[in-house]
DNA sequence: CAAATCTTTGACTTTGTTTGACTTTGACCT
DNA sequence: AGGTCAAAGTCAAACAAAGTCAAAGATTTG
């Protein structure tokens, strides 16, 4: 059937650009030899959100629709980082932390501010130098908690 | 997209020259190989007040358009909520707070459950509890700073 | 096999972009 | 002041997507 070739298709460039896709419709369809309009139907029968998938697009000269499959190993990673944290963990390398987890797109860049600041040597200062470390891990554990 | 294009040098402009930036129209659009209105179509459709830009111009001789990226009121607003913060704050308000901060669109729903994490209960247990509210601020204040 | 569901198609709508002709405004010279 | 030229502004037409929807066809299911 046309639907199921066109959502293969979908598919494999999604494993292909590691789960984010943009594609035009058009040109799409032209390629694939049918209607625009099959694309559509394609991407709202079989790309739903309760299936895990979120769609946006923009018409317009230029226009395109974009593809993206949320992860669903994204938790498991997550609990891999929050394990790797001991339970104590200097400024320095929490930071560290954050930024991969910027890097491998669990968070934004706005957020990977935010979090910065969290465990940043001010935000802590209140906190005898003794227990400092050990309360950054704790709030580290719990900002990755926060992305389950 | 031509549009995105344009748009996306603009935004670079604006970084390089923090947030002011006058450009000459025809001058631009010779550069760039396109229609003077172009450069208009760009501005209008995507430099609006909306999303926090200022436009002036001058026609005739030496004319040009000026643009201002403002976040100003924006910042004045956070100073306002970073000063409302006492020195010591209970969990239950620090929340309030950032629901506030989440409800007048400065963070994200995704940033909220984030922050929330960070002075939530679980994340401070480790700091003595004559301390705890103390710290609470302190991260609160560091969070409200990084949206600066 | 009849009803229900899923697929395919195409006409029409909405949104966004590009272009160019024409208008308005300001600066600088007589 | 008045004329000229060099900007920027405006607007509508042409184009380039994507969205919507309903009708017709195919497939599944009871």
């Amino acid at each position: 059937m046309l639907t199921d070739h066109i959502a293969k298709l979908i598919e494999e460039m999604l494993n292909e650009s590691d789960g984010i896709l943009e594609l035009q419709r058009n040109e799409m369809a032209t390629r694939l030899g049918c209607v625009p309009s099959q694309i559509s139907y394609v991407i709202s029968s079989r790309f739903t959100p309760e299936r895990g998938y979120i769609i946006e697009s923009r018409r317009g000269g230029g226009g395109c629709i974009r593809i993206v499959r949320k992860q669903l190993d994204r938790n498991e990673y997550l609990m891999h980082f929050f394990c790797a944290i001991g339970s104590a963990i200097e400024e320095r390398e929490a930071i560290a932390y954050l930024k991969n987890l910027f890097g491998n797109d669990f968070i934004s860049a706005r957020e990977l501010l935010l979090a910065s600041a969290a465990v940043s040597q001010s935000a802590l200062s209140s906190v005898p130098m003794e227990l400092r470390n050990i309360v950054r891990a704790d709030v580290l554990k719990q900002l990755i908690l926060s992305l389950l």
